[in-house]
DNA sequence: CCAATTTACCAAAGCGCTTTGAAAAAAGCA
DNA sequence: TGCTTTTTTCAAAGCGCTTTGGTAAATTGG
């Protein structure tokens, strides 16, 4: 059924039916009833590609997915913040066009996407320290929003990210208020910007408290469970052995619990360990009492707003640009403690 | 850049440069070289808008991921079978359109995806016991493919799935083997066809056996971290409790870890966990000694070979159904052992 | 050397929609 | 009633590509 079956069927032309079912004032409220309900008898809905063809307007946001082949590693809040931004563009009426893409061959994907004019504008995700798509997809003059920010690049664009420095500086300060000295940094990849701003974060709470930077209590690395654990194992068999963690993702702090409990010692007490925790569906880390102390931003929720900020963006092209910062919340859970040193003085007091 | 600008640069036809382009004879070589150069140079691609409208394939996969407001559980293993599915259409020139819908309203979502045009076939996810999106889709007459089967559906339709109901016969078998007699269950939603069958492979071994079934044993849920935790929790307060839990996915399993250890007892030894593990790419479970002992399918892998399923069913419409059970490997790690009734007796044996 | 092929290219139609510009029908007014 | 204005409808162009049905140029063969 397209459009010429249905005013065929209607005795009217496909100008009416068109503007009918697209809401124009130049119909007769009488034909536009008889129009909708032919319609959704036979289930009519007009062709996409003949309608973004005709518009110009593609009704579609792309996103990347890079996936390299070789660590295999697929970004776990990827399908939370798909999900977030998903409602918005059903609401919208736009379409979601993801391409998976090996991470080599990235930016010749967003070329690609751009020339094809199957997009009306981008997501970016996973922004590195100066990260060239933005330059390149200004250069391509595509709407986008980076979903996080890129330091180093001078350029106004848009984005939506995570007050991230503060957030490690605030939980780290926790940690030294609870008495701890030695605290590891586990964090992601070195050229990940939101790594560059938790490590910024984490230095300078230290410093601000004039405590020692051992740049081998650092770890930059992909956010495994394994990773988590393998370095929280490390560690801990260490003479020297930090007393608190500060993890990136809840995933590999649960590794690293899991490196607590093997090497025989009780999370919150021998070890405090807190979390940047993105809220995600399946790891629920909330309630009375979290499972881990955490700053907290729902990545869910973040895609909803790069999302409607990127359609906006598309909507009134000339537009400033949209710059949002979400703040984290700091939710005491039951994994951080006293430092044990903290604790054996306070003890010997009484 | 569109064709028409491309061919009067040229000074050829739209004709002889589109041909050129897409690899017909019927332009001279020395010709063609020109054609792609002057494309490469001005970074030419064709319209996929206007492409698609005039060949009539919409070079699109459709996938539907349905986000319920209510308990906002987005599938984990989905951002894996979508790194998956992925990679066979970049190969092969698809667009993957994915469409997030609120749970109550799919069947619509896929109604509309069909009579737009928009998608050439249609990946069904999450197939629920007799589910209703099978009749559905014949109905509309789209090719698809479903990643995994709906029992009580008779009609003869294209699937991969992974066998398991041997899969959970098989551990279930592993955990009577060690001795195991109380053996919990924590299983997906019980109207998913997945947990149906797996239900019904943990059945099938304990009767094998002539071991009683406790209904109190047996959840269904969904699968997250905090069912595990708190479904083990309880579990282990009770007088009775279950020696060894059979687990759908390493996300529940590593909330019942965790309930195990805050119990002060063992995994491995105390309590046994025999898992199923998709192999989601940020919980690796395995080399030589795995967290858990677990039967293990790829789900990427998976989705791999739905989405060249599917391609094929796009390109020869008349071929017979695609049907193909994979096979989920067992791998002992460090989550089982004997069953401390067992052990004691062989100890006391001594 | 000329007719019959083959090769290399082109003009125009068509994919299914939106939208412009025009016309017919209805309504308003004197 | 006859003329103007408003309302309602329509024919046709155009979005950027592919593809059909050609034609002109080059090649072949007798």
């Amino acid at each position: 059924m397209n459009l010429k079956d249905l005013s065929d069927l209607l005795g009217l032309s496909q100008t009416t039916v068109s503007r009918a079912l697209n809401g124009y004032p130049e119909v007769r409220e009488s034909t536009r009833q008889k129009v909708m309900e032919a319609a959704r008898a036979h289930n009519y809905a007009p062709n996409t590609r003949a309608k973004t063809l005709a518009t110009g307007k593609a009704m579609t946001i792309g996103h990347v997915l890079p996936v390299s082949k070789k660590h295999e590693m697929v970004n776990p809040i990827f399908a939370d913040f798909i999900a977030g931004a998903g409602e918005i563009y059903s609401d919208n009426g736009f379409d979601l066009l993801l391409s998976v893409v090996d991470d080599d061959s990235e930016e010749a994907s967003y070329r690609k996407l751009v020339s094809r004019g199957a997009v009306d504008g981008i997501i970016v995700h996973g922004p590195k320290v100066n990260d060239s798509r933005i330059a390149l997809l200004r250069e391509l003059g595509v709407p986008f929003v980076v979903h996080g920010r890129s330091t180093e690049i001078e350029a106004d664009y848009s984005w939506v990210d995570v007050n991230n420095t503060r957030a490690f500086q605030r939980v780290t300060e926790f940690l030294l208020d609870l008495g701890h000295r030695r605290i590891a940094l586990l964090n992601g990849l070195a050229d990940m910007d939101f790594a560059t701003r938790r490590g910024a974060g984490y230095l300078a709470a230290l410093e601000a408290r004039g405590v020692d930077v051992d740049p081998a209590l650092m770890f930059h690395e992909e956010m495994t469970e394994n990773f988590g654990f393998e370095t929280a194992r490390k560690m801990l068999a260490h003479a020297d052995a930090p007393t608190a963690f500060v993890v990136s993702s809840i995933i590999p702090a649960i590794g690293v619990r899991r490196a607590i409990s093997d090497a025989g010692l009780e999370m919150g007490k021998d070890v405090s360990v807190v979390i940047h925790d993105d809220a995600l569906s399946y790891f629920s880390n909330d309630g009375d009492e979290p499972a881990f102390t955490a700053v907290r931003s729902s990545v869910r929720q973040a895609g909803r707003h790069v999302a409607q900020a990127l359609i906006n963006k598309i909507a009134t092209p000339g537009a400033p640009v949209h710059q949002e910062m979400l703040e984290a919340v700091l939710a005491v859970g039951r994994s951080t403690g006293q430092a044990p040193a903290l604790r054996q003085a306070l003890e010997q007091k009484k």
